[in-house]
DNA sequence: TGTACATCAGTGAACGCGCGTTCACTGATGTAC
DNA sequence: TGTACATCAGTGAACGCGCGTTCACTGATGTAC
């Protein structure tokens, strides 16, 4: 998405503001081109010279959104000292942002399965794969050193966020019974520092 | 979903058995109503007497699958006799599931956010606190002797199947490198028992 | 046991709507000389 | 500095397709007497 002149890149990021916006107020099914058009005011031809596709402009947010939370996470998690202030530095980082940016978290992860996502497969997990790898990046020296648990590092991914996204769903969903976030605030980080810490 | 005939009961499931391979061979976007006549062989007509619309055949087909895999939970989990071995049963058999059934673990795990279960999402929800609450009675006398962590009943259920439900995701999505299944399976129960006992 | 009747189950043509996409076009911006 | 031209950005009418749903109907099943 390099852009040659400057207003594109203003109607771009407009063009993905206005689509978010959409997709918290009407979800998956009110998410089309036509709704999107009419919230940015943004002509429909205008739509497809940045996107070249209804899918590209999901996948363009897709990576908006993902690059924002993991950006978030790692600068938190390079800031701490300790392996356990670490992972709890990446827990509450992430419940923050579901906290300060829900129309972002519940698209981010109703995508995760939407299938629109499919034709830019590649792109999207070239991304995951640079941020994740940062994070990883930090894991590996303290597990080498005995601080955190000798695990592959999927299943420490999985460990960490897991719960966080499970209550990220739950608070985001409406099949569910209330969740008190902040008592998730309160109880997860250090929980889940139990699972991952060295015998 | 009470049939007054037999036949009735058959085309039903016939029609539910028959969605849920279209949705696992066409994803998300391939899953409709011609889609499911056409596999299934039974008419637009039939569909429509039994489910009033296609939304109520996508409800039906989540109930079926949530209390399957729900009761399997329970089942293992009555049969332990340690906290310890109930924690990490619920694992194992939310894994088992996901492995031996990866077609209604796909649908569970990408109707959560899709939007076509708002309509009955109080008929789901009955369901959900109807076996979560067996799952909840099970922790509650165990959480009371001092043998689990005394957290509210809605932390303890994120804890023990976040990671399981994201290990889920990673396995049935395209979007990740490839998850090793049996590894999973070995580490994870132990793990997430970790996060929820007792200090 | 036989018959009449109400209800349940199943059928498929037809409908209208809104979706994603295309395209021929105009206007704005940057650049070369 | 001015002008010509190529490229980028933006426009909106039009298209065809396939979606979910409706409806008037036939056939099968169970039941009352």
């Amino acid at each position: 998405m390099a852009h040659k002149q400057h207003r594109g890149a203003v109607t771009v990021d407009h063009l993905l503001t206005s689509a978010l916006a959409v997709y918290a107020e009407r979800g998956q099914e009110g998410f089309t081109v036509g709704a999107v058009t009419q919230a940015s005011g943004v002509s429909l031809g205008s739509l497809y010279h940045h996107f070249g596709s209804f899918d590209g402009l999901a996948a363009a947010l897709y990576c908006r959104c993902m690059a924002q939370v993991c950006d978030e996470m790692i600068e938190a998690l390079y800031r701490t000292r300790t392996p356990r202030t670490g992972i709890q530095a990446l827990v509450r980082t992430y419940l923050r942002f579901i906290r300060d940016h829900r129309d972002a978290a519940l698209f981010l992860h109703a995508s995760s399965y939407s299938g629109h996502l499919a034709a830019h497969a590649e792109e999207i997990r070239a991304l995951k794969n640079e941020k994740f790898g940062r994070i990883a990046a930090w894991m590996q020296p303290r597990i080498a050193a005995g601080q955190i648990a000798p695990l592959p590092e999927p299943l420490l991914e999985i460990l960490v966020l897991g719960p966080v996204i499970e209550a990220a769903r739950r608070s985001l969903t409406h099949t569910f019974a209330e969740l008190d976030l902040d008592e998730v605030v309160r109880e997860l980080p250090d929980r889940i520092w139990r699972s991952v810490r060295p015998d």
